[in-house]
DNA sequence: TAGTGGTCTAGACCACGCT
DNA sequence: GCGTGGTCTAGACCACTAA
């Protein structure tokens, strides 16, 4: 998707790249706070309005937020619900539970054509395959079916998963990789057999799949979802922000 | 939400609320051309930049859109789907069927205590109720109920409905309001009797219930809107844009 | 009071689209 | 070639936060 590596980038858009490089090395931990602005100008010998620009998009793009009077900090990660939650029906704006996380396996599998296309591999190429349940109250809410590609992950942990908060973590802590929404989709279903038995519910019931593809912030797209929801007390809400 | 009216705006939040009101007056049509930077910046007394400021917020805001070389455009306002499209299942990028719109009626309600709270009303205040049903290729494959504040939209008229090309489109030629999305919420559900009819799908299938708030441009809400989809053979889908 | 981000200016040059 | 938006600079002052 962004094939323009070699053709001389503005320098607010390489002084983006090599902040999210710093971010992703872990040189800047979430909620750290960055140089000032000026310091940042004197460090990447550019003027600070051109820091300023640079910052000003990675905030439009959540990886950071300012606090006038006290600076700029990198913000949390999005996790795997990457600013979803599941709430009362009808309330938009409820403090949601947390949400516990069951890991429950990693496989290989092989990348569909389309998914191929999707996440930019050879038709056939190795994925990851991974499978999460969500509980909410001790109640199985949410089923997740994770596809990452092999080769950019290859070192990917069970391990990790088993204790970390999500894959979009996992992904953040040791790929330094963050992720953000690239494109969704819903769908009322009724649950299949497998599904319905994972979440323990009925096979048949009304279900909400919900797909989604993320990419990084470089626009690769990088993660394929596919989340089966009980929202029978449930519904699936996002506040939109700015 | 946003009661710092008098508090002494920025001069770029000036020039965004007056370059929102030509649009309103359609002094600005969608798709027009708007004056280059430089006049825009003679005509308000400030520099180039600032106005450059209040206009790069507008194209973030999805207001304006800009092209390198030929200038500054007025985008068309979203419709009542707010960029989401009904597509084949598992496909993200598919060109999506233009629906068809059946206007149902309208009607005046109260409000209950929740929808006064999120629409900044009096308990009780009167409404709109809305409904309307939209086709594609002549099957019913979603309902809509719409909810506005009837102070604000008293002069509406039901045969702009029938005649529009929705809910959004009329509130922003006869109000010259823009829409968009504040909060949204899905759910999978058995189909109700009513909406079951109106559907012409079977009571107790499952369908997606989608609830969103829409807001003005200055943030205060204005729609409250249930819909109904029957996506046995389609998803509900958004791609994200920057 | 010092240091940070937030706003605003004036001016320069580049990249692109059109004619 | 001209006019547009796109990038970049240097400098000024304001508003907020924390010590």
């Amino acid at each position: 998707m962004n094939a323009k590596s070699l053709l001389r980038l503005p320098l607010y858009e390489q002084i983006k790249l090599q902040i999210l490089q710093r971010i992703a090395n872990s040189e800047w931990a979430s909620n750290e706070l960055l140089p000032s602005e000026w310091d940042l100008a004197e460090q990447f010998a550019v003027s600070q309005g051109t820091v300023r620009k640079a910052l000003t998009d990675l905030v439009n793009d959540g990886v950071l937020f300012r606090r006038q009077g006290r600076g700029t900090f990198v913000a949390e990660a999005l996790d795997d619900w990457a600013g979803m939650s599941l709430v009362t029906p009808g309330l938009l704006h409820e403090k949601p539970d947390r949400l516990a996380r069951e890991f429950l396996g990693i496989s290989r599998a092989h990348a569909s054509e389309e998914l191929a296309a999707l996440l930019g591999l050879r038709r056939g190429a190795s994925v990851h395959r991974i499978r999460m349940l969500w509980r909410q109250q001790g109640q199985a809410v949410a089923l997740d079916e994770v596809t990452l590609p092999l080769e950019r992950f290859d070192t990917l942990d069970a391990r990790w998963l088993r204790q970390s908060a999500g894959v979009w973590a996992v992904l953040q802590q040791h790929f330094g990789v963050r992720l953000r929404v690239a494109a969704e989709q819903w769908r009322a279903v009724a649950l299949p057999r497998e599904e319905a038995q994972l979440l323990q519910g009925r096979e048949g019931d009304a279900a909400l799949f919900y797909l989604r593809v993320a990419e990084d912030m470089q626009g690769q797209a990088v993660e394929w979802r596919e989340r089966w929801c009980l929202t029978g007390s449930l519904g699936l809400t996002r506040l939109q922000q700015d």
